[in-house]
DNA sequence: ATTAGTGTTATAGTGACTTAAGACACCGCA
DNA sequence: TGCGGTGTCTTAAGTCACTATAACACTAAT
């Protein structure tokens, strides 16, 4: 049943970086870390980081500025969270809360599942 | 933010049977739709919906029957419940726990804004 | 100017997935 | 026996994501 549901390199990347913008690691106007250097972190080939920022580009996340580096636009962080949150409710949840409902699962369950495993993690 | 995250078609497939395996609508014993009504159901190649099947085979939820069909093997219903919740508490429940915090929602939030939505679509 | 760091483009090759069309093996039934 | 329904296999082609190289264009610092 681990039929592995894989995304696209490129896309988990620059979805992780949305995940920095959102989390405060990076800010508008800050450089991220360059093509290659991303290649590196991530195990990947540049082309792959190239197309994660060619990616966020298009969604006006990052500004490319030849021979310096790709900085976060403005309103970088405002448009993630939006489109993040229409995404969220739209589509995520009810996926989510259909397939708890096919294992025979409530919100409940899962806040009280949620609540153990978390305090077994930070346990250790 | 769209950056269409497709699995592969014959998994999608294979878990569209288990969901069905799931919700009773098929039973063990059961004879399941042949490879090529599948393909016509799904608008998708023969070889793509066997190869849903043979996913399904290998783990011992369908049995093949040349000549005949594929049935729902015995104690298929109960492999799957079993996988699925292990996948669900082990990475989907923490995954859609960490994106939900990432937008700064609780779960109380969304069974809130479940119960509004849900009302929405029932009444329509 | 040189150098080292940026982003960018191009070409070629690999592997996974999908489609397409056809052929074969098996079962049940008339 | 023949027919029509099953599952299965083969071959060929095409797309897409990824890798591997290499080269080019620009900027900042020395």
């Amino acid at each position: 049943m681990i039929y592995h549901n894989e995304k696209a390199l490129f896309i988990k990347i620059a979805e992780r970086l949305c995940d920095d913008i959102l989390s405060g690691c990076y800010t508008e106007g800050d450089l991220v870390p360059s093509v290659r250097e991303l290649a590196a972190e991530y195990e990947v080939n540049i082309n792959t980081a190239l197309r994660a920022f060619e990616l966020l580009q298009r969604d006006a996340i990052l500004l490319s500025q030849r021979g310096i580096g790709m900085s976060v636009a403005k309103g970088a962080r405002r448009r993630i969270l939006s489109a993040r949150r229409k995404e969220f409710l739209q589509h995520e949840l009810p996926e989510f809360m259909r397939r708890m409902e096919l294992l025979g699962l409530t919100l409940d369950d899962i806040a009280r599942e949620w609540r153990a495993q978390d305090g077994m993690e930070t346990a250790s």
